[in-house]
DNA sequence: CTGTTGTTTCGATCGTGATCGAACTATCAA
DNA sequence: TTGATAGTTCGATCACGATCGAAACAACAG
């Protein structure tokens, strides 16, 4: 009886613990399969995959299968950024799980978000480009301009010749921990897979933390300086 | 045993249809009593009571007691924003509620948000003044100029001698249905009362609808034009 | 004081949905 | 073929949480 979209579906598909361990797990942009993430969960395979249907069909993951496995990512940048917001609220409302573990520091310097990098790195990549006019706001949209192509490229990250309205060459995604925006879209990829090649950072075990070596560090503040 | 926000918890505190009615009830910006939110969400004055409970002890409502109301307000325009962005999954993953009535249309072109202007409508001016830089981005950050500022004030809008931390005077706002920015914070809310005040627009009955006149509509494109 | 209305607390009920055991279907490796 | 692993479907169980009746408390109007 009441007009609108039903909130209330998709907030209570992330309300179930099971599931909404699985979707923080899927943050860190690797695909799994459904044991890992019924692992991750910390349920038995068969509940997993009635939990991973759901999500499925509701479009918050997507799935690929191969051989007799089947891959499950994140459906959207999307999805992630709703996840992102969701987490800031949950930070500020007090609603941290008991053990604020140490890693949490970590995870605001730098962190992987779907498949960008996040975090106080994120952030100042993202100003640093804005500030060289590398990058270009218009309302929501985000544009990257003909310099700022040239920079990315000498620099040796791969870019897509052109850019499709499905996928977006860049994106601003909303951090919960800077409460800022950060670059998403394929442009973010890119430049996450940059940093990963290159050895200037790596990720911890399968957390969310992107740990930057000394060396890395300096190349980062050299090539996005204020 | 896991790291971060409890994520699950606000999300199951949105999942619950009778809480996602309130919150969406609150998305017009009016304040509304318990039993208003009741009748709202179709449930007995006692569960209202619970349910309010839950939600302001989360962070998510806040509450004024006048005499012997309660008058319930969203937190923040941080969980309008959430509130919004889970709208926009819900719309695309096809999770509309059966009748999707033929209000939609009019809610794409101008709605409430919380407190400020959406829709088609939010967008146009948000990008406007960007375009004229009245409004110029930093990041996340959105900073009104001092053109920008005596052009609003020329218009007549009221707005406070300086702004702090807490209460920015301007915050950009993500749309469901346009997928853009529109203008949220002081600024925001003071550009919406200034429609209203003129007469321009009006609020359609307890829905989010904001309906232009067909002089208001002309004034806005004449005004924020592009 | 006695009514009326708004809101809350308590207790009991009841339904929905998560969970797992068991059995079943795929895919691959010998 | 046999065996092993990944994933699913079915059915039954079981707990949590939403719900409401009854009764209390709070704020007002006579």
């Amino acid at each position: 009886m009441k007009e609108g979209p039903n909130i209330a579906g998709i907030a209570a598909l992330i309300g179930d613990p099971a599931r909404a361990n699985m979707l923080q797990a899927l943050m860190t942009g690797v695909a799994l399969t459904a044991s890992e993430l019924a692992q991750e969960a910390g349920v038995t395979p068969q509940t997993s995959s009635f939990h991973l249907g759901r999500l499925a069909e509701a479009g918050l993951v997507t799935l690929r299968k191969q051989g007799r496995h089947k891959y499950y990512n994140l459906a959207d940048a999307d999805v992630a950024a709703l996840l992102e917001a969701m987490s800031g609220i949950a930070m500020r409302s007090g609603m941290t799980r008991v053990r604020t573990g140490p890693k949490e520091p970590a995870l605001r310097k730098a962190r992987i978000c779907y498949n960008h990098l996040a975090g106080e790195y994120g952030v100042q990549a993202y100003d640093s480009l804005l500030a060289r006019e590398f990058l270009v706001e218009d309302g929501e949209q985000l544009h990257l301009t003909g310099d700022g192509r040239s920079f990315l490229s000498e620099l040796g990250v791969a870019l897509p010749d052109k850019e499709t309205k499905r996928r977006p060459l860049c994106k601003s995604c909303l951090d919960w921990s800077a409460r800022r925006s950060h670059l998403a879209g394929i442009a973010g990829t890119s430049l996450l897979s940059f940093f990963l090649e290159q050895g200037w950072a790596k990720r911890v075990d399968g957390s969310r933390i992107i740990e930057f070596s000394k060396n890395g560090d300096s190349r980062f503040h050299a090539i996005f300086s204020l």
